[in-house]
RNA sequence: GCGGACGUGGCGAAAUCGGUAGACGCAGCAGACUUAAAAUCUGCCAUCCUCUGGAUAUGCGGGUUCAAGUCCCGCCGUCCGCACCA
């Protein structure tokens, strides 16, 4: 093959992929004797283009996953398609598609974008979940975790889109907005499934102790969002004698302090009251209405509606709290009912003083200890308790303990736990998703398809012309017999939520049974998945609900695991600076995407009329800011290997990358530059040894490798680099060449086009495979990673005065004489001994004169 | 409000255990080659000074140490997550 003086990247991209493919590369291979590793990147949602943020994702894995191959690992790295959901519904009703086809088209257009990247992928293991091979599935699974317990089916107060017209789970609320629509969200009580988390509350906040390899800032948000509090519920009796309520708190020392007593609006209590109340009544719907509006959130205004009642306190039955119900309890914390105590929490001082409650110190700070609180700022420091009779002097942990002992003791109340995290609503109203696979009969009540009648399909012909369930106005798809005694019965025309399909999809990779979600004996030998990798945007919702299905199929006895992902890596986001213009008051800048503008040195002009643009932040591409690059467009002009270069240099993996066009330009630079490296080969010189170049390159082999199994492709990037300039400097020679034809495999994972052009080009002695997709990472020699000479600092006063090159593993004393024996050091010194010298062998000499 | 992360040249960054701060890249400057440009190659590139040397430098102010980007205390700033969670 005659050599080509440039790296034709383009056809190049589209031989060697084609290769991989012939040769089947990048199949799961699984012998016995090799360790296994599972790569495994969040799966995309195809939205019909890929962006930077997934080359960026694809690239890292890739990377990996051709390492792991090249170090003998049997190595599964596959790619699938989180297929449903409302973007797909929302194409139907603008442009009158079909979401399955908008989908199918999207995966198509995709697949061949990721493609284009040359990923070493094992695309036979391809799903999508909207295919009925992998949602039937989905709805065994489903059908199993209800024979298990863990699915429920209750009435419950939801949060409602209007625009979307569906359910959103809490998680899905942003600031009271719908997370897609942005529509405020509406409460509307609605029978609705729930998968059982919370029943896994304590495991899934336990098992991340054990998570070593995740990030700690997605540990400590899963820890915050599971919010295990530790108090005290007891009930508070109405005087008059009628039955009265629990109330929940995470501060019983502060009891004394208690001045009233709240209910949330939503508390059945208060609602039972307010049908012969209607000033109440109207506070109640005041409520609903602001609860979840955003300036409610900011403003944080309390307030509140006396009910006349008043309960007992449950250590000084004589003394009497009034009722109210108050803006800021929440129904679906605790028990939805507290007592205030005004001098300890800002909220209830807030309150107390807007309605002139009084307000009792019982925790003292530093010195003072007076009853009567003042200031607007609540004491929640530590210190004794006050004016609390028996727990007066008690530091507040033994006071917390005294009390819950006390209540357990006289039957009041009672020690316990209450989360945060509450169960999973699953159901939607939409068509785009997994049918629920249950059937409601009048006489049955709901009852479960039975298995052998999965999957249920979702029906191709449906109406998109007006908002609302298609499923539920579809004429014949929910007009069912029932299976249990034959009736007429309905289907359950709620679908799952679209996380329920990211919930398992990696055990699904490792193996696709026809006849069952997966093969345990497959999932024993791949999983967990061993390197994870996506955005963080996902440290809570998917992560925390792919643990729960882990540990839920490991308690029904399915799976062996319990947590699926035993490494994961959050990569940041692909930046780009913005071009615009301002338009004049009261109108937003225009923006300018890169391509219409020139770049230069020290701004930026719009080509088309070279009038300067105001060159904005460097932030996450967006459409709406235009400040994104088509990452087709760039495999056009610079091929997959400069892309995914510069994808992996210079920004460590878990910050932003700033996107420039000057960055790629380098990249492509880089790989013209390697590839006349490569063509070095057989040029020995003299045929003599280098012993230096022979330590950089036996150093890079050990450090690149060590990088890149930590993640760490930037510094990999920066030690090829390096490699590169003192291959170029040092004069032919048989190590020389050596490097060259070493260096072929070192940048193999990030460059594997170009690596593999290089690779056919050599004589076929000069390679142990045909595809360098095949070639094993080279070994490096022990004896030559370390230096026999090393370079000693000699700091006089800890400050830098001169450096000399020794012999390593001198002893203290050889280092120190020698130090001493620098005529600049002696100069310095004028004939004194020194006070002190430290000596940290084959680094430095410090004298203090 | 609560919790967390981060702050190093013009820019992205490195410094793995407290031991020579700024590797590597981008941009820039100077030069070589060229009729010219591109490409390529060579060199320079933290700041200041009295410049074969020296001083100051890792957000600011303290501290520990022979030695601090790294450890401790207190500020300031930026970003992220949660947010009336009792």
């Amino acid at each position: 093959m005659t050599r080509e003086p440039r790296f034709g990247a383009l056809a190049a991209d589209a031989r060697w992929q084609k290769a991989w493919e012939a040769a089947n590369s990048f199949a799961t291979t699984d012998s016995a004797d090799k360790p296994k590793a599972y790569i495994l990147e969040m799966f995309p949602y195809p939205s019909g283009r890929i962006h930077m943020g997934h080359v960026r994702n694809y690239a890292m894995g890739d990377v990996l996953a051709r390492f792991k191959k090249m170090t003998g690992h049997d190595v599964l790295h596959p790619m699938g398609w989180d297929a449903f959901g409302m973007p797909a519904e929302n194409a139907a009703m603008e442009k009158g598609v079909h979401p399955g086809g908008w989908t199918r088209d999207n995966i198509a257009s995709m697949r061949g974008q990721l493609k284009r990247l040359g990923l070493a992928i094992d695309w036979s293991r391809e799903l999508a979940t909207c295919d009925p091979d992998y949602y039937g599935q989905e709805q065994a699974l489903f059908l199993d975790l209800f024979a298990a317990g863990l699915v429920t089916r209750k009435e419950s107060y939801v949060n409602w889109d209007p625009v979307d017209m569906t359910v959103l789970a809490n998680e899905q609320v942003i600031d009271g907005r719908g997370w897609r629509s942005g529509a405020l969200v509406e409460k509307k009580k609605l029978s609705q499934w729930f998968l059982k988390i919370t029943d896994f509350a304590d495991e899934l906040l336990e098992g991340l102790g054990g998570l070593d390899s995740w990030p700690d800032k997605v540990r400590l948000m899963q820890e915050n969002w599971i919010g295990k509090s530790q108090g005290l519920e007891f009930s508070f009796k109405l005087v008059g004698g009628a039955a009265g309520f629990d109330v929940f708190t995470t501060r019983p020392d502060t009891l004394f302090g208690a001045s009233f007593a709240a209910i949330s609006p939503d508390h059945p209590m208060a609602e039972r009251m307010a049908q012969d109340a209607p000033e109440l009544a109207d506070f109640i719907a005041e409520c609903r209405r602001q609860g979840t509006s955003a300036e409610q959130l900011e403003t944080g205004e309390k307030l509140g509606f006396d009910t006349g009642l008043t309960v007992e306190h449950p250590l000084d039955p004589a003394l009497h709290l009034p009722v109210w119900v108050v803006n800021y309890v929440l129904m679906d914390y605790g028990t939805g009912a507290i007592f205030g105590c005004p001098a300890h929490d800002q909220r209830d001082l807030d309150f107390a003083r807007k309605y002139g409650l009084p307000i009792h110190r019982v925790i003292a700070d530093g010195d003072e200890t007076a009853q009567h609180f003042t200031g607007d700022e609540a004491y929640t420091g530590p210190g004794k308790l006050v004016n609390s009779h028996f727990l007066d002097g008690m530091t507040i942990d033994e006071a917390k303990a005294a009390i819950v002992s006390r209540a357990e003791h006289e039957g009041w109340g009672k020690g316990t736990t209450v989360w945060r995290l509450r169960d999973w609503g699953v159901s939607r109203q939409r068509y785009w998703g997994t049918p629920i696979p249950f059937i409601h009969c009048h006489a049955c009540g709901t009852v479960p398809v039975p298995k052998d009648q999965l999957p249920v399909v979702l029906p191709e012909d449906v109406d998109f012309s007006i908002p609302g369930n298609p499923l539920d106005r579809h004429p014949t798809w929910k007009h069912v017999r029932c299976p249990s005694c034959g009736g007429d019965a309905v289907r359950e025309t709620d679908t799952l939520d679209t996380f329920v399909d990211s919930s398992w999809y990696f055990l699904r990779f490792a193996s696709s049974p026809s006849d069952r979600p997966f093969d345990p004996e497959v999932i024993r030998r791949w999983l967990p998945v061993d390197q994870y990798i996506g955005g963080v945007e996902h440290a809570i919702l998917h992560l925390l609900y792919a643990r729960f299905w882990t540990r839920a199929l490991h308690k029904m006895g399915m799976i062996d695991i319990v947590e699926p992902f035993a490494s994961l890596f959050t990569q940041g986001m692909v930046t780009h600076e913005t071009y615009s213009r301002e338009q004049g008051e009261g109108l937003p800048p225009l923006y300018f995407t890169p391509d219409e503008i020139e770049r230069s040195a020290d701004g930026a002009t719009l080509t088309a009329d070279a009038a300067p643009v105001q060159v904005g932040r460097v932030i996450k591409m967006s459409k709406s800011k235009k400040n994104v690059v088509d990452p087709d467009a760039i495999l056009d002009q610079y091929g997959a290997d400069a892309a995914r270069w510069f994808m992996l240099s210079d920004s460590p993996p878990e910050r932003d990358l700033p996107w420039s066009e000057a960055g790629i330009e380098g990249a492509w630079r880089f790989v013209q530059r390697l590839w006349r490296l490569f063509g070095d080969t057989e040029n020995v010189g003299d045929g003599g040894e280098d012993r230096a170049l022979a330590r950089k390159l036996h150093q890079a082999i050990a450090g690149v490798g060590a990088d890149i199994e930590a993640l760490g492709f930037n510094k990999a990037v920066a030690k090829i680099h390096a490699l590169a300039n003192d291959i170029e400097k040092a004069k032919p020679s048989a190590t020389r060449a050596e490097a060259c034809l070493t260096l072929i495999r070192l940048v193999a994972p990030m460059m594997p086009h170009l690596a593999e052009e290089a690779w056919a080009a050599l004589p076929a002695g000069q390679r142990a495979t045909t595809l360098v997709a095949d070639a094993a990472w080279p070994t490096a020699d022990p004896a030559l990673l370390v230096d026999d000479e090393v370079t000693i600092a000699i700091q006089m006063a800890g400050k830098l005065r001169d450096t000399m090159t020794l012999a390593k593993g001198l002893d203290k004393d050889a280092i120190e004489a020698a130090a001493l024996a620098r005529p600049r050091i002696a100069e310095l010194l004028g004939g004194a001994t020194p006070k002190k010298v430290i000596v940290v062998p084959d680094r430095l000499v410090n004298i203090v004169p």
